[in-house]
RNA sequence: GCGGGUGUGGUGAAAUUGGUAGACACGCUAGACUUAGGAUCUAGUGCCGCGAGGCUUGGGGGUUCGAGUCCCUCCACCCGCACCA
C-alpha cells in the first residue's frame, strides 16, 4: 500500500467534519489560548501560495497548542468591504454583495482544502449587517465620548458637560481648537447648535475638514492608489486636492498610552519602533511670530529653541491659511502658480523631492528678540498636516534649511561660530550657542530653556510637545462600506438615536443597512453613491423635520478594528461580545500577519480597544499580545526569449548571440526551467506555429524574481499543489522554504523533497510488498535517542516559530530511523503524534491504523527525555591559531590537563606546532579546543 | 526624503550564548534496479589546486586565541509612508 495522499486527506477530512473536531467551546477547564490570522480581504484573484504561509503557521501553533493541553480559539473570517468589488461592480455592474459572496466561497473552498482547524461557526464578514451593527455601535461610543486628559482616558460626554458647567472649559481645553476658551456662564448662555459645535471640537469621532484626491473628469474622489503619477489610473485624467467635510477619529489623544503600552507587548522591536516612529512624538516649544503690517502671527513648532537667533527666513506649507492674507500684491502671481503647482501633489513626492522649489510671499516676520525682519516663504517641502505647517528656519543649524537658503542666496546667520564651515549645517548637540544675545556661549540645553523662559514672559511660546500622528481620517466617499448611524438637523450631526434628533423608534435602531443600489456613480461635488438616493437620504422625525442622512460611509479599517472580538461571541444579538467572552478570551496570545499593517490597522485597533476598556466595555486595554510577521512570498517568474520580428523562440543559454524581445511565460507550463514546448503552444493563439531553437533538446526559460501577480503570469494557486501533492506536502513545504518573517521566492520544484519525506514517512508503517510493518518489539537506545532528540527540538522550535528548522529535524529522524531500519510501534506512535500540527492528514491515518479510537488531534503532546537526549563524548575540533586541523573525540567530563596531554602529544597537532611551545591552550567544553603558538 | 528590513554555494536555507560555515532539501553528476521512469536506492557535489594546501558568509576596516554572529564605514536590494486592504 502506498502513500495515496488523496485518499488519506480525504477520509481525515471527513472523520473531523462527522466528528465536529473543530468547535470551540466558551467554557473548559483547559487553560485558554487565542490564535489569530489577519482576516483576508477577499478578492476576485483568489488566494495564491503566498497568502497561507502566515495561516498556516498559525494552524500549526494552534493544533500544538490544542495537544498540549489548552482550549484554542483559532477562528477565521473576512473583511469583506472595499473598495476593489465597487471598482468591479462599476465595470461590470456586478452587485459588492454579489460578488463578495462569490469571492468569499471560493477562499473557503481553497481555506478549507489546505486543512485549517477553523471553527466555521465562528465566521464573521465585516460587510454583514449582524456585524456592522456593532461597527456602527462603536463609532457612536466615539461620538459620545471625549478624552479627559487628567484621567488619560476616554469618559462619556456627560462628564465633560457636567464640567463645563461648572467652570467652563480652563482646565480642559479643546482638543480641536486649543485656543477656545469660555466659562461656565458663557457655556450656559450658548445655544444647542452652538453647545454642539463645541462639543465637536472634544468627542473623540468628530467632523472636520480634509484634503481628498478630487477627479473632476471622473466626477469622483479617488483613493491614493487610484492616482499615478499625478493623474487618476482610470483615464489618466488631472486630480487635484480638494477639501471636504469628513469624519475623523480622535487618536492623537491616545498618542501617549499607545507609545506607553508598547513596551508590555511581544512584538518584534522593528514593529514597535515603526509604531514610535509613526506617532512620532517629540518634544520642543511652539512660538509665534508677529508678522510686519500685519495683525495675525506665525505659529511654529521647533525642536530646538536653542536656535532663535539663527532663524534666517519662515517657511508656510503653501495651503496655510495665511498664505492668502500677508502674500504683497507683487508676488501674488508668483504665489499663486506655486500654490497651484503644490495642489497637483501627492505628500509623498512632496517629501521625497530632492529638487528644491518655493516661492518668497514679500511679508516678513519679525524677530521676537531682535526685531530683525524675517523674509516669509512658502514650500513644498512644509506639509499643513504637520505641526502648525509652518517652520521657523535655521540653515546653519539644518540641512534643509541650509540648502534652501543657498538655493535661493538667502543670507545664513552662523551661531556656531567655528564649528560651522559654511559647507553644510551643524546638527550636532553637543556645541555651544554663539552669535545669539542672551544666549550666546550657552550649551544647547541651557540655551534653549532660557529662550522658552524668555517667550513664555513675553507670552509669545510656549513648551510644547508635537505628534506626527494625525488624526484618522473615517470617512469614504463610496457604496460598499458601513453606513453611518448619523442624521444632520439643519446640518448639525446626531446619532441616529439621540433624544434631538427625535427620529422615529424604527429609524433609531441599529444596523443602519446598506441600502440596495443599481447605481454606483459618485454622488454630486464628490459625495459618495449613497447622495444619489434620496428616499434613503431623507428622513422625517417626529417633529416633521426633513433630516439628512450622512451619505459617506466608514473606511476599511473600522470593521478590521475590533473583528478580533466578535469572534469570541460571535452570534450575540444584544452586544459586540458578552463580557464573559472577553473576560474569559481576552487579549489574541498569537496574532500573525504582514508588517504592512504595521501603522494602519495595528494603531487603529490599539485605539479602539483602549476605548472599549476606558467606556468598562473591557477589562483588558491591548488586542494583540503577541505579533509575529511573515514575510511575503514573491513570484519568481518565468522568460522565453522570442527574436525580434519573428515567432521564433530561442533557449535561453543561446539568446545573446540573438535581438530578443523578453516574454513572461506561465510559469505552470515550465517545469523548473524547462518549457514545456507544446504547451506554450496551446497557451495562446499566436504561439501555435512558435519555433523553437533548442540547447541540449531542451528550451530553457530565463527566471526572475518579482511580485506574485497575474500581469508576470507567476501566480502559483495552491489548489493545483494540493491536487499534485496533497494539503501536508504543501503545509510543510510552505514552512520549510525558510523563516516565517522572511520574504523568499515561491519555486514549485522544491517541494519534491518534502514529498518524498512524507512518503518515506509512509514506509516506515508500510511495505509496497508486505502491507503494515509496523512491530511491537522493544526500542534500542539509538532509535530512542533519534526520537526524543526530535521531540525536544520540535518542540523548542515549534514554540519559537521556526518552522522550517522543524521540518527539517523531521527529516532528519526518518534518515535515522531508515538507516536503523526501525518499524516499532513505540517509537512511532509519537513520532505521529509528534507530526501532527505539521501533516494532520497522514497522521490522523496513522493513527487509526495505530489501533486509536479518537482523534490524533486531540492526542497528548509526546514527552521527551533528557537521558536519551545527551551524549557522553564529542568530537572536539583542534585548531592552531584559529584553523582547525584535526578532530578527537573525549569524553564530556574530561579534564584539562588530560585533553591538553592528548592534544598536544597528537601528530597533527605536533605537525603544525612546528616544534615550538603552545603559547595558550584553549578549551570549551563541549565545543573547541584551539592551540595558540 | 523619512521609517523598517535583508544580503551566506547553481537554488531555498542552517549555524538558538563569539567556538568545526554550508545541517536539511532542491538541482546537478555518476551508478544500481526496471518494460518504463517525473518511482526507488547508492555515491559525489562551496570555490581554486594533480596534491600538500589555500580561499570563502555584499565591499572595506577593527576588536578577539577565535567573527556569518560584536563595533565602524560603504554598497545593493525589498517593504511601508496615512483613501488598497
Amino acid at each position: 500500500m502506498e502513500y495515496n495522499f488523496q485518499q488519506i486527506e480525504q477520509s481525515a477530512k471527513a472523520f473531523w467534519a462527522a466528528q465536529q473536531a473543530y468547535k470551540v467551546k466558551n467554557d473548559s477547564t483547559r487553560p485558554k489560548y487565542y490564535v489569530l490570522d489577519m482576516f483576508p480581504y477577499p478578492s476576485g484573484a483568489g488566494l495564491h501560495v503566498g497568502h497561507p504561509l502566515g495561516y498556516i503557521a498559525s494552524d500549526i501553533f494552534a493544533r500544538y497548542k490544542v495537544m498540549k493541553g489548552f482550549n484554542v480559539l483559532h477562528p477565521m473570517g473576512f473583511d469583506a468591504f472595499g473598495l476593489p468589488a465597487e471598482q468591479y461592480a462599476l465595470e461590470t455592474g456586478q452587485h459588492p454583495a454579489v460578488t463578495t459572496e462569490k469571492n468569499i466561497k471560493r477562499y473557503k473552498e481553497q481555506l478549507d482544502n489546505i486543512g485549517f482547524n477553523y471553527d466555521w461557526n465562528r465566521e464573521v464578514r465585516t460587510s454583514d449587517p449582524q456585524y456592522y451593527r456593532w461597527t456602527q455601535w462603536i463609532f457612536l461610543q466615539l461620538f459620545q465620548s471625549w478624552f479627559n486628559r487628567e484621567s488619560r482616558k476616554a469618559e462619556p460626554l456627560s462628564t465633560l458637560t457636567a464640567r463645563l458647567e461648572q467652570e467652563g472649559n480652563k482646565g480642559c481645553p479643546a482638543p480641536g481648537d486649543e485656543t477656545l476658551r469660555f466659562t461656565a456662564e458663557e457655556w450656559k448662555a450658548m445655544s444647542e447648535p452652538e453647545q454642539r459645535s463645541v462639543l465637536m471640537q472634544y468627542r473623540l469621532a468628530y467632523l472636520d475638514h480634509a484634503e481628498v484626491w478630487w477627479c473632476e473628469a471622473l466626477g469622483t474622489v479617488l483613493a491614493n492608489d487610484e492616482v499615478v503619477n499625478g493623474v487618476s489610473e482610470r483615464g489618466g485624467h488631472p486630480v487635484e486636492r480638494k477639501k471636504m467635510r469628513q469624519w475623523f477619529l480622535r487618536i492623537t489623544e491616545y498618542a501617549d498610552r499607545l507609545i506607553d503600552s508598547l513596551d508590555n507587548l511581544e512584538w518584534s522591536e522593528a514593529m514597535k519602533e515603526m509604531q514610535r516612529n509613526w506617532i512620532g512624538r517629540s518634544e520642543g516649544a511652539s512660538v509665534h511670530f508677529a508678522v510686519e503690517n500685519h495683525k495675525g502671527s506665525i505659529e511654529v513648532f521647533t525642536t530646538r529653541p536653542d536656535t532663535i537667533f539663527g532663524v534666517d527666513f519662515m517657511v508656510l506649507a503653501p495651503e496655510h491659511a495665511l498664505v492668502d492674507l500677508i502674500t504683497t500684491d507683487v508676488q501674488k502671481e508668483a504665489v499663486v502658480q506655486y500654490v497651484g503647482y503644490v495642489k497637483s501633489r501627492s505628500e509623498r513626492e512632496r517629501m521625497a523631492e530632492k529638487k528644491i522649489s518655493g516661492c518668497f510671499t514679500g511679508a516678513y516676520a519679525l524677530h521676537p528678540f531682535s526685531g530683525k525682519q524675517i523674509p516669509v516663504w512658502i514650500s513644498e517641502y512644509v506639509l499643513a498636516g504637520y505641526g502648525t505647517g509652518a517652520i521657523m528656519a535655521v540653515p546653519s543649524g539644518d540641512d534643509r534649511d541650509h540648502a534652501f537658503a543657498r538655493h535661493f542666496g538667502i543670507e545664513i546667520t552662523n551661531i556656531f561660530g567655528a564649528q560651522y564651515t559654511g559647507e553644510s549645517a551643524v546638527s550636532d548637540k553637543n556645541v555651544t550657542i554663539e552669535q545669539s544675545g542672551f544666549v550666546s556661549g550657552k550649551s544647547v540645553k541651557e540655551a534653549a530653556s532660557l529662550v522658552l523662559e524668555a517667550l513664555e514672559t513675553k507670552g509669545i511660546g510656549a513648551r510644547k510637545i508635537n505628534y506626527r500622528l494625525r488624526d484618522a481620517g473615517f470617512s469614504r466617499q463610496r457604496y460598499w462600506g458601513e453606513p453611518f448611524p448619523i442624521v444632520y438637523k439643519n446640518n448639525i450631526p446626531y446619532a441616529v438615536n439621540e433624544a434631538g434628533a427625535n427620529l422615529p423608534e424604527a429609524l433609531q435602531q441599529l444596523p443602519v443597512t446598506l441600502p440596495y443600489i443599481e447605481n454606483y456613480k459618485p454622488g454630486p461635488e464628490g459625495e459618495g453613491p449613497l447622495a444619489n438616493i434620496a428616499e434613503w437620504v431623507m428622513v422625517q422625525n417626529n417633529d416633521g423635520d426633513l433630516l439628512k442622512r450622512e451619505t459617506n460611509t466608514m473606511p476599511g479599517y473600522a470593521g478590521s478594528s475590533w473583528y478580533f472580538l466578535r469572534y469570541m461571541d460571535p452570534g450575540n444579538a444584544d452586544a459586540f461580545a458578552d463580557p464573559k467572552a472577553t473576560d474569559y478570551w481576552k487579549q489574541v496570545d498569537l496574532y500573525i500577519g504582514g508588517t504592512e499593517h504595521a501603522v494602519g490597522h495595528l494603531l487603529y485597533s490599539r485605539m479602539w480597544t483602549k476605548a472599549l476598556h476606558d467606556l468598562g466595555y473591557l477589562s483588558f486595554d491591548e488586542p494583540f499580545k503577541r505579533l509575529v510577521n511573515q514575510g511575503m512570498i514573491g513570484g519568481s517568474s518565468r522568460l522565453v526569449y522570442r527574436i525580434s520580428g519573428t515567432n521564433q523562440f530561442v533557449s535561453a543559454g543561446l539568446k545573446d548571440a540573438y535581438q530578443t524581445d523578453e516574454i513572461h511565460v506561465d510559469v505552470n507550463i515550465v517545469d523548473g526551467v524547462e518549457l514545456d514546448v507544446a504547451q506554450f503552444k496551446q497557451w495562446r493563439e499566436e504561439y501555435y506555429n512558435a519555433e523553437f531553437i533548442l540547447e541540449e533538446g531542451k528550451y530553457i526559460c530565463g527566471a526572475q524574481l518579482e511580485k506574485m501577480s497575474k500581469r508576470y503570469h507567476n501566480v502559483v494557486n495552491p489548489d493545483d499543489i494540493v491536487r499534485q501533492y496533497g494539503a501536508d506536502t504543501f503545509r510543510m513545504y510552505e514552512m520549510f522554504l525558510g523563516p516565517i518573517e522572511m520574504s523568499k521566492p515561491w519555486d514549485t520544484k522544491g517541494i519534491e523533497g518534502v514529498h518524498r519525506f512524507l512518503k518515506k514517512f509512509w514506509r516506515l508503517f508500510y511495505d509496497e510488498q508486505q502491507g503494515w510493518i509496523v512491530t511491537d518489539e522493544a526500542p534500542a537506545d539509538a532509535e530512542l535517542k533519534a526520537l526524543h532528540k526530535t521531540i525536544k527540538k520540535i518542540e523548542s522550535d515549534t514554540e519559537r516559530f521556526s518552522f522550517n528548522t522543524a521540518v527539517s529535524q523531521f527529516m532528519i529522524c526518518l534518515n535515522e530511523l531508515t538507516d536503523l531500519n526501525c518499524h516499532k510501534r513505540a517509537i512511532l506512535d509519537p513520532l505521529v503524534r509528534l507530526l501532527t500540527p505539521y501533516a494532520p492528514h497522514v497522521a490522523e491515518t496513522l493513527w487509526k491504523q495505530l489501533g486509536h479510537d479518537g482523534s490524533v488531534i486531540h492526542a497528548a503532546y509526546p514527552e521527551w527525555e533528557e537521558k536519551y537526549t545527551v551524549d557522553n563524548s564529542k568530537v572536539y575540533p583542534v585548531a592552531v591559531n584559529g584553523k582547525p586541523r584535526v578532530e578527537l573525540e573525549f569524553a564530556l567530563d574530561a579534564e584539562q590537563a588530560f585533553i591538553e596531554k592528548e592534544v598536544l602529544s597528537n601528530e597533527v597537532i605536533q605537525k603544525w606546532l612546528e616544534g615550538k611551545e603552545p603559547k595558550k591552550f584553549i578549551y570549551v567544553k563541549g565545543r573547541m579546543i584551539n592551540v595558540v603558538v
